[in-house]
DNA sequence: TCTACATATCAACGATAGTTGAAATGTAGA
DNA sequence: TCTACATTTCAACTATCGTTGATATGTAGA
């Protein structure tokens, strides 16, 4: 993930609705929501939010797929872990102190008690 | 660290100038930086900076302190910190798929080999 | 105190972002 | 094919953001 990247998707996480609907998609997991239940759940008409969630797509943060005559909504996984690095990536020439504490939630935390932290 | 207060982070940093100045105050470290050298380094109007700057520390992202007749900049670890562990927290209910490239990334950083990562 | 330097504040402008309503596109079933 | 539903696109408006120039504040040295 280059500079221009990063911006696109801080600018994207840094509006009210597209960090709620960015929240409620990792929740969602893999499966998604469709964009209907989407605008439901986040409070925005549905022309509204369908011109964030392509701003997010844009981002790389989201990914969509046809599901019938919906179109279903779900994080982009990958999106996100390669923003979490790039936030962390210049703080470890040198400086450890963001790092750390960062360490250490994720060591607290469920995922990296499992298989996949040892990875 | 509430969604609000994450909110304003992320706006913060999705602009270029403020993205541009978070990233050199990190690599600076703690000793920081004076607004003017701020200034020269980012390619920023004094004025200009000047409001992106009350901007960031306003976000908790960096802090200041006066020296002789500067103002010495310097990134605000413990904010950003904060940010990443609010973009990692839900993913941790249930769904790992997030953190899972995060930690590995962190794992094969320098900061996360030495003590820090152990803590 | 006076002067020079460093930074911050303010008002005003242009550019961009977010919202709205109407219309268009695409999909499934009768 | 026709109709109903789900979503997207478009144009227009308003609000907010970022920049600029002028001015104010604060600090150090003569």
């Amino acid at each position: 993930m280059n500079e221009r990247q990063a911006l696109s998707a801080f600018a994207a996480l840094g509006q009210e609705h597209r960090l709620r609907v960015v929240r409620v998609l990792v929740t969602a997991g893999p499966a998604g929501l469709a964009a209907g239940v989407l605008a439901e759940t986040v409070g925005v008409a549905g022309n509204t939010l369908s011109f964030h969630l392509k701003e997010l797509a844009h981002a790389g943060l989201i990914a969509s797929r046809r599901e019938g005559r919906s179109v279903v909504y779900s994080a982009a996984y990958a999106g996100l872990s390669d923003l979490v690095r790039f936030l962390m990536r210049d703080c470890c020439q040198g400086h450890p102190e963001v790092c750390a504490p960062a360490v250490a939630a994720l060591a607290a935390c469920d995922c990296a008690t499992g298989d996949t932290a040892r990875a």
